[in-house]
DNA sequence: CCATAGATCGGCT
DNA sequence: GCCGATCTATGGC
């Protein structure tokens, strides 16, 4: 077991990002259930309350992002775009609303399951997007709120550091508000495909 | 390879 | 009403 502490998410969310790439999601389901694992490739920091204008915690609390001024290392789960989750952790102190987006993942076990939950592909297609991500890993609503750090379903420390990372800006933010803090793992092939990618540079 | 339509929900212009 | 922290299927080059 590699656990993650509360102090470190209760950072600002710009600072936990790159840290959290080679991180593990886990999903660990009951003690003869599945196990799924898969290596955080992929993530975009999300600034608090009036920091952010491209964070849905910028304009304060609603009872959608309820949970990202919640306390730090919990999760913050919505969905996108009518269909899809996104999967984000909290960070900071309770009541700032800081969070960081879970956009990408190799996965590592429990590839049938994830599969399956996929509709049937594999390798790198299986988690490379944040839609994607939650759906191989059955993530949804009802993970909100839930804790990060000792749950069934959480994030554990890195075994190794990537080599190297690369940041770029956050994808589908408008240009007013673009900042760069999309942080990605260079040259991996789980990394969601966006001409952002051409344009990223050293952190 | 690239562009686009459509699915469908919360929050705000 | 409209737009968005998305993905897939489809059609064109």
């Amino acid at each position: 077991m590699a656990r993650l502490t509360r102090r470190f998410f209760d950072r600002p969310a710009l600072r936990v990002a790159p840290e959290l790439l080679g991180c593990r999601l886990i999903h660990q389901r009951g003690a003869r259930g599945d196990w799924l694992e898969a290596r955080i490739v992929e993530v975009e920091a999300y600034a608090g309350e009036g920091e952010d204008p491209a964070s849905h915690a910028h304009r304060g609390p609603t009872p959608r992002c309820a949970s990202m001024f919640g306390p730090p290392g919990r999760f913050y789960i919505y969905r996108c775009m009518g269909l899809h989750f996104c999967v984000n952790l909290v960070c900071g102190a309770k009541g700032q609303g800081g969070a960081v987006l879970l956009r990408a993942a190799c996965a590592v076990r429990g590839l049938p399951t994830m599969a399956r939950r996929r509709g049937g592909r594999s390798g790198r297609e299986l988690a490379n997007g944040p839609g994607k991500l939650a759906q191989a890993f059955g993530i949804t609503a009802r993970h909100d709120g839930c804790d990060a750090i000792a749950g069934a379903l959480r994030v554990e420390a890195a075994r190794e550091r990537p080599a190297r990372i690369l940041v770029s800006g956050r994808v589908g933010i408008r240009h007013a508000t673009e900042r760069p803090w999309r942080f990605f793992v260079a040259d991996d092939p789980s990394v969601s495909r966006t001409s952002l990618n051409r344009l990223a540079r050293q952190p």
